[in-house]
DNA sequence: AGTACCACCTGACGGC
DNA sequence: TGCCGTCAGGTGGTAC
């Protein structure tokens, strides 16, 4: 689930609920999530601070201490955040909990543990070395295209590559491609000027749109393919049947009538 | 530079 | 009911 909408969301959801507390305890309950850090560390660092602020950085979130110092999460696949009071509402995948001063607690919940938790000095380091490319609500149209521009492969490989942009996965590249009338197998030195152009200004408008709606599939409006993520099932534009293909090694949802393939 | 494949994990689902 | 293979929206490594 966790691409940028949904990461953006869990921003929003981190200011509202735990910026400005003071952290009580800190609970490592399963230390694959950790990345760098040690359980041990990380219960020291965060022991009696408070989050001040959070960013955003294509699908990585970072809370800000009041000392200085990040709290990096990633949420890979199945990661989310709860906060709540009570201890019998913590969630079923609970990795790492924060107990904050007013008894209220926010989970760090992740089934597959394919999250990361870990703690970082400095951003723009941080994602200099794992060579991100720049997020792609923060981007222009120019930039897109040159960050486009000269790359052999897919399309859709180029949309999920992080290093190329940062934000969106497998869903939203489906999702952008169906949008912008672009078939996922199609070459990106296919694509003209004008055909990346439009495929910008539909990421944009398909991760605004995400984003406004919660990142809620169910809230997303009938002419997104998101919800007709099935082989057979129909076109929400009512052109053909969506059909399921491999593309970029991921599965890939499109439909054949509006994304032709003949220009790949 | 790109791609294909595997690994990391848990859990849900369909077939038998 | 139970077992087994397959698959799932992410990332990173390796080999080609």
């Amino acid at each position: 689930m966790p691409e940028l909408p949904d990461v953006e969301v869990f921003k929003r959801y981190v200011n509202s609920t735990s910026l400005h507390q003071k952290i009580e305890s800190v609970e490592v309950r399963n230390t694959k999530i950790l990345g760098g850090v040690s359980a041990g560390k990380l219960q020291s660092t965060l022991k009696g601070r408070m989050f001040e602020s959070t960013r955003r950085y294509g699908k990585n979130l970072f809370v800000e201490l009041d000392d200085g110092g990040w709290l990096l999460m990633h949420f890979g696949m199945t990661g989310r955040l709860k906060y709540f009071k009570d201890m019998d509402q913590d969630p079923p995948h609970d990795r790492f909990l924060i107990s904050f001063e007013n008894q209220y607690h926010l989970a760090f919940d992740c089934q597959r543990m394919l999250g990361k938790v870990d703690l970082i000095e400095d951003l723009e380091k941080f994602i200099g070395e794992k060579k991100l490319g720049p997020d792609l609500l923060e981007l222009d149209s120019v930039s897109f295209r040159e960050r486009f521009g000269g790359r052999k492969g897919a399309v859709k490989s180029a949309l999920m590559n992080q290093q190329v942009v940062a934000g969106v996965g497998n869903i939203y590249s489906d999702e952008i491609l169906f949008q912008a009338r672009v078939h996922p197998g199609t070459e990106v030195g296919r694509l003209d000027d004008a055909a990346l152009e439009k495929l910008f200004r539909e990421t944009r408008r398909v991760l605004k749109a995400a984003i406004e709606r919660g990142a809620d599939p169910q809230k997303l409006p009938n002419s997104f393919l998101l919800s007709h993520r099935r082989e057979g099932e129909k076109c929400p534009r009512g052109n053909g049947e969506i059909r399921k293909i491999k593309a970029a090694g991921r599965t890939a949802y499109y439909c054949p009538a509006c994304q032709p393939k003949a220009n790949c």
